[in-house]
RNA sequence: GCUGGCGUAGCUCAACGGUAGAGCAACGGUUUUGUAAACCGUCGGUUGUGGGUUCAACUCCCGUCGUCAGCUCCA
């Protein structure tokens, strides 16, 4: 027999000599809560101290000191009132409703010191379980209006609880740290706007960042990372580097220059050759389209604002001599009144639209001819230029654009086919990613939503081949209860880039509801019809956002093979550049990509420009190497020594092949 | 889209009511160099754009375009 009794998870822990000093927080029975906080616990409680280094003291860490930071604002800026303030990936944030003005970078730094002066005062935090009445009379009688509005949304089985530390208390469940002073190595970072609730009608509050770690060492490392992360921005790199550049004219459509273009065309043609290993075949298709189409893929009726219309001149002089019968623009477009009053008349069977998606056309061509099943699995690739209307406020560099292409391609199969199809695009995914040098991916499988398409039991069996794929392969994922498409679940691919950051890259999507809606059929063995399944998949995904990641993982350093040059060779001084300038002209015959640097330049900045293009090897050329007739060869920072021309040229040649025939 | 910040020479930035400046780049010259920036000179801007205020606007105000950050990881 247990007996129940009050104590509190620190007490308990110490009872039970597991208590070391560096903890800030504890599970009990699989909760977290503080330390000081009175608990009942019985003898088959079990509790279990949280580290201070651990992930889960950070969050706590973090909870804490958007507290103290929320305290420090309501000290200096009186009548500000609070919101919430949690805990999240790299840091904390609170947001604010302050109406006599905006936080500046000043007031940051005031913040900070005030912050400080809490986190010196070592005040204790202090929980207190109350009833909704009582909590409802203290922060109405603080005028917390928002936390009123919390406190009514927090569901009534819920016990409510408020915090204090010092004479600052919060509605909050906690759990904190026992006391301020364990908050030692904290950092505002920034402020920005931010809704109420996150929704756009609601008001707009001011919310501060700011980052919390166990210790000043490993804030500084963030910090670090932080900084490593900016000196590899993609659009500071695309600039500097001369891969692409942006003009107003075409807001968010890069252009790519020709050391940019280069690798877009070599990723292109890498993933190309390996299609004709994997069994696709590549089609080309139309950019505009009939608006006829888009009512059949159902895309007019969903995704129509992010579509761009285009408009012949056809459509104009029609709606002009009135010719044709029409329908009201406004029905056609949400745009502001004006602009449908300025072209109400143009004429629907004049409307078409510039391809968002290459899925359509792939079903068109699916259709156009009677299919038998010995002509599945069927798979088509499409590397098509795509236009779509993004948000204003969406746009980024080149990870999100209005018009890209992507390494797409759809496959049509029979749900027997459907696993195998899907075991040979892991593959592949996982021969480009090990070929790109960003081996390392976790995979989420998003099964059916609320609202969904198709039957049920293909839904169960789409879903399985996905995860037995997954297993098949030796891997786990992660499941994401309800986040399928409307239309068919998916695998999601998410690669670690080199300084540890996540992004989605390729995606295996089940589709129901195409081949219904194009009614797709093929012959089978039974000589009877059946509705193929089909396959949406990329392993980049967009080439614009795969390079923007690309570009971010090797800091710029391009592989060898998609470099757009491979070598730069550079000579001691003049009196070298004839031989130099054989040896460049007999890498070239060689099918290498070879600059020359012939300025006047000391060698020391002309490997300094070589560098800062970031080309992979530097052939040095001086008097040593003109007798000897070859180049000392450099790589990044590395001196790789003497290298005979015929060598060199071998070696570079080497390093110039894609991962496909190296491995091969 | 919304809120806020920012648009100055090709690039990075300064000047913030008195009429625009530096470094790098480019160009010309000198230098002939041994592993991440030689030296001298020259060119380069209706300060994104349209209006307004003022004797005077890069500077202040309004519109517009572009751009950057953020816009539930919920007490």
């Amino acid at each position: 027999m247990t007996t129940p009794m009050k104590t509190t998870a620190g007490q308990l822990l110490k009872e039970r000599n597991r208590l070391p000093n560096n903890t800030v927080a504890a599970v009990v029975d699989g909760k977290l809560v503080d330390l000081h906080t009175p608990i009942e616990v019985s003898e088959k409680t079990t509790a279990e101290a949280v580290n201070v280094d651990s992930p889960k003291a950070l969050a706590v860490i973090r909870h804490s000191t958007a507290h103290v930071m929320a305290d420090a604002v309501q000290r200096l800026f009186p009548g500000t009132k609070v919101t919430i303030g949690p805990s999240i990936d790299n840091g904390f944030y609170y947001d604010f409703d302050r109406r006599d003005g905006r936080f500046s970078d000043e007031d940051l730094a005031k913040i900070e010191a005030t912050m400080r002066e809490i986190v010196a005062a070592d005040l204790p935090f202090v929980r207190h379980g109350v009833t909704r009445d009582e909590a409802q009379a203290r922060f109405s009688s603080l005028g917390e209006t928002y936390k009123l509005e919390i406190l009514k949304s927090i569901p009534a089985d819920e016990e409510v609880s408020y915090y204090q530390h010092g004479e600052w208390i919060d509605l909050c469940e906690g759990p904190h740290v026992p006391s301020t002073r364990y908050l030692q190595a904290i950092k505002l970072t920034s402020v920005a706007g931010a809704y109420w609730r996150g929704n756009e009608n609601n008001p707009m509050l001011q919310r501060i960042y700011g980052t919390a770690f166990p210790n000043q060492k490993a804030l500084d490392a963030h910090l670090k990372q932080l900084e490593e992360a900016r000196a590899r921005d993609h659009r500071k790199l695309g600039k500097e580097l001369g891969l692409f550049m942006f003009h107003e004219y075409a807001p968010a459509s890069p252009f790519f220059l020709p050391r940019g273009a280069h690798v877009y065309n070599g990723l292109i043609s890498y993933i190309r050759g390996l299609y004709a290993k994997y069994g696709y075949s590549e089609v080309i298709t139309p950019q505009i389209f009939d608006k006829a189409l888009w009512e059949t893929s159902g895309h007019w009726e969903n995704y129509r604002d992010n579509m761009f219309l285009a408009l012949g001149t056809d459509a104009l002089e029609a709606a002009r001599s009135e010719k044709v019968q029409g329908i009201k623009v406004d029905e056609i477009f949400t745009v502001e009144p004006e602009v449908a009053t300025a072209l109400k008349d143009v004429r629907a069977g004049y409307m078409s639209g510039c391809k968002a998606m290459n899925c359509p056309s792939h079903c068109l061509m699916f259709g156009a001819e009677k299919k038998s099943y010995r002509d599945l699995p069927l798979r088509l690739a499409d590397f098509g230029r795509l236009h779509r209307y993004e948000r204003s406020g969406t746009l980024h560099g080149l990870s999100r654009v209005r018009t890209f292409s992507q390494d797409d391609a759809h496959i049509f199969c029979t749900l027997e086919q459907m696993q195998g199809e899907i075991a040979s695009f892991f593959d592949l995914l996982e021969e480009v990613y090990t070929g790109l040098e960003m081996p390392n991916f976790r995979i989420a499988l998003a099964t059916r939503p609320e609202k969904y398409l198709g039957e049920i039991a293909n839904w169960d069996a789409a879903e399985k081949a996905l995860a037995d794929a997954v297993v098949a392969k030796g891997r786990t994922f992660d499941l994401a209860p309800g986040e399928g498409a409307f239309y068919g679940p998916k695998l999601e691919f998410h690669v670690t880039d080199a300084i540890g950051r996540s992004w989605q890259l390729g995606t295996i999507q089940v589709d129901f509801n195409l081949p219904e809606r194009f009614e797709l059929e093929y012959v089978g063995s039974d000589n009877s019809a059946h509705r193929p399944v089909m396959l949406h998949r990329a392993v980049l995904g967009s080439i614009e956002r795969f390079l923007s990641v690309f570009i971010e993982h090797t800091a710029g350093w391009f592989p060898a093979w998609l470099a757009p040059e491979q070598v730069v060779l550079v000579t001691v001084s003049d009196k070298h550049l004839e031989y130099a300038r054989t040896l460049a002209a007999s890498l070239r015959a060689a099918g290498l990509r070879v600059l020359l640097d012939d300025s006047s330049d000391k060698l020391g900045a002309k490997i300094r420009a070589a560098s800062v293009l970031r080309v992979p090897f530097i052939g040095v050329i001086g008097d040593k190497e003109v007798t000897e007739q070859g180049a000392t060869l450099r790589k990044g920072r590395t001196d790789l020594g003497f290298f005979a021309a015929a060598d060199l040229t071998a070696k570079l040649l080497e390093a110039a092949q894609p991962p496909a025939r190296k491995s091969a």
